[in-house]
DNA sequence: TATTTATATCGTAATATTGCAATATACATA
DNA sequence: TATGTATATTGCAATATTACGATATAAATA
């Protein structure tokens, strides 16, 4: 085994899933904190924002890009990559409705 | 290699990173959302819920548990599992300030 | 055109995750 | 006390992820 049976889930679970995925390692969230904090798309000077070998990092990038979180566009020599805010608006909603879910009920049986 | 090299980035990040990773699994999402909706802490009905075997089901409760995402309590024979706040909390607050940086800025570069 | 610069891809080693059968544990009840 | 019921743990096979050196690709510039 070791493989995720995606069949056995709704089809936005397995999307969300992806999303959440795709954020649950520190590299790409200090990757996505970057591209906010920055004023500009920069690309490679991630590279050297995070102690992490190029390949590595581009690796990344290229996971965040798979699961929509950031665009990247050919700019002449280099690469802009930015935020992609669709994925980020459906977590962000996801977790708006958990927490009006949980509100609404109050067993604190735990 | 092979293991996350979390002395690169903050303490925020790392635990950020857990919290999104323990979600990141379809399975995961599914019993999430299964403790919200029954309108009571359930324990072993998730495992007819979710066709997985038991062994399973259990590991994705210690990996929620672990991550802070749900709590459980010994209820006699059975265990009563149920979604732990704080955790979503944070989530949805990491999301929130995202969505509010992306909208300061609109550099739409891609 | 040759060289530099920026990024991606390939190949691979180390480690982690997913899933389950078998088994253990712990409470409940006959 | 013996048996059933609910959950956890162990051990293991299959697969995925993380990280990086070596190398490829493609545009920029000398």
């Amino acid at each position: 085994m070791g493989a995720t049976k995606t069949d056995l889930y709704t089809e936005q679970q397995n999307k969300l899933a992806i999303l959440l995925k795709a954020l649950g390692h520190p590299a790409r969230i200090a990757i996505i904190e970057y591209l906010l904090k920055v004023n500009s798309c920069i690309s490679g000077a991630i590279v050297n924002e995070l102690a992490l070998a190029q390949p590595t990092i581009s690796q990344h990038l290229k996971e965040l890009k798979n699961a929509g979180l950031i665009k990247g566009s050919v700019e002449g020599n280099t690469i802009c990559y930015c935020i992609n805010e669709t994925g980020f608006e459906k977590m962000k909603g996801f977790f708006e409705n958990i927490s009006m879910h949980i509100e609404k009920k109050n067993t604190n049986c735990c």
